[in-house]
DNA sequence: CCGCTCTTGAGGGTCGTGCGCAATAGCAGC
DNA sequence: GCTGCTATTGCGCACGACCCTCAAGAGCGG
């Protein structure tokens, strides 16, 4: 059950990179792992777990899911509804995410920190996008809720 | 709907007034809302669907919160994880929500407006507070966190 | 090749939330 | 105050997301 090769450039190595983390820790480097890990590493765009489970196993997939969490390689967000999805920990960071669709954008650093400050200053609290993104709507789905007057 | 610029007390400030605008509807004013709708106004802070329910049925309180809410009587707002929480929508609309705790305090109008601008011409997403809120750690959560090396 | 142990996969459980339905309780009219 | 219409209740169940348990299987060091 050897997967083939494919040649991903920047995810390869971060892929390759997961790998050896994990063996770094005593983890072992299961086919469901790779694979998982391939899938995660190849998206453009965060998975929830079903789709990184694929045929195998969704319970095992979140079980690695946390693993990888814990290892700092993954992360995942919640919008409001539907499951969380999954990316890898290494490039995206603070990101608005749209609660119709789920498309999400990342947030330049300046400007999560301009938000940080300015929410800090006004209220004590410390803003955190990382597990969470910040809620609104993309282009499209605020034309559409305009159009129709959706909220 | 048209409302100047009157910082007014917020239609229903108090159950009292709730129980009026149900009556306004032709809906009924059951012991079940009745009890809801108290201990809505009378909390201090968002509670669960489970906590308003009492020891009463939980599915009458989540379809009784979702009648106040129809009603714009209520609002509710979901952190990443756990139960929605449930408030007055006499509340401000927009507000950071600590991630651990559940504490939520209200950000100021211009401030939601200045990152709604810089969001949008940054990503070209409008930022929406007003059913989910801005994620992040209270004061003391976060002491708690940076205390014991968290995230 | 062996064996120890990490992992898997199936099954089932929990939590949050919504639905259908029969019994009940508001409220209006008498 | 009693009656009847119907909104509402409360229960049981359904469903999705997620996690736990356990026996069987797969990595990896020796």
């Amino acid at each position: 059950m050897t997967v083939p090769h494919l040649t991903a450039p920047v995810e390869a190595s971060s892929a390759a990179a997961a790998f050896a983390a994990l063996r770094a820790q005593g983890l072992r480097l299961s086919t469901a792992r790779r694979l998982l890990l391939h899938t995660l590493f190849a998206a453009d765009r965060p998975l929830t777990a079903e789709e990184l489970a694929g045929e195998g196993d969704v319970a095992s997939a979140y079980r690695n899911l946390e693993v990888l969490e814990g290892l700092g390689l993954v992360r995942h967000v919640h919008l409001g509804h539907g499951p969380g999805l999954y990316a890898p920990a290494g490039d995206r960071h603070e990101l608005v995410a749209c609660e119709r669709c789920g498309a999400s954008v990342a947030l330049a650093p300046r400007l999560v920190e301009a938000l940080r400050a300015a929410v800090r200053s006004a209220t004590g609290f410390e803003v955190r996008l990382s597990h969470l993104p910040l809620p609104g709507l993309c282009p499209r789905c605020h034309a559409n809720a305009t159009r129709s007057g959706g909220d």
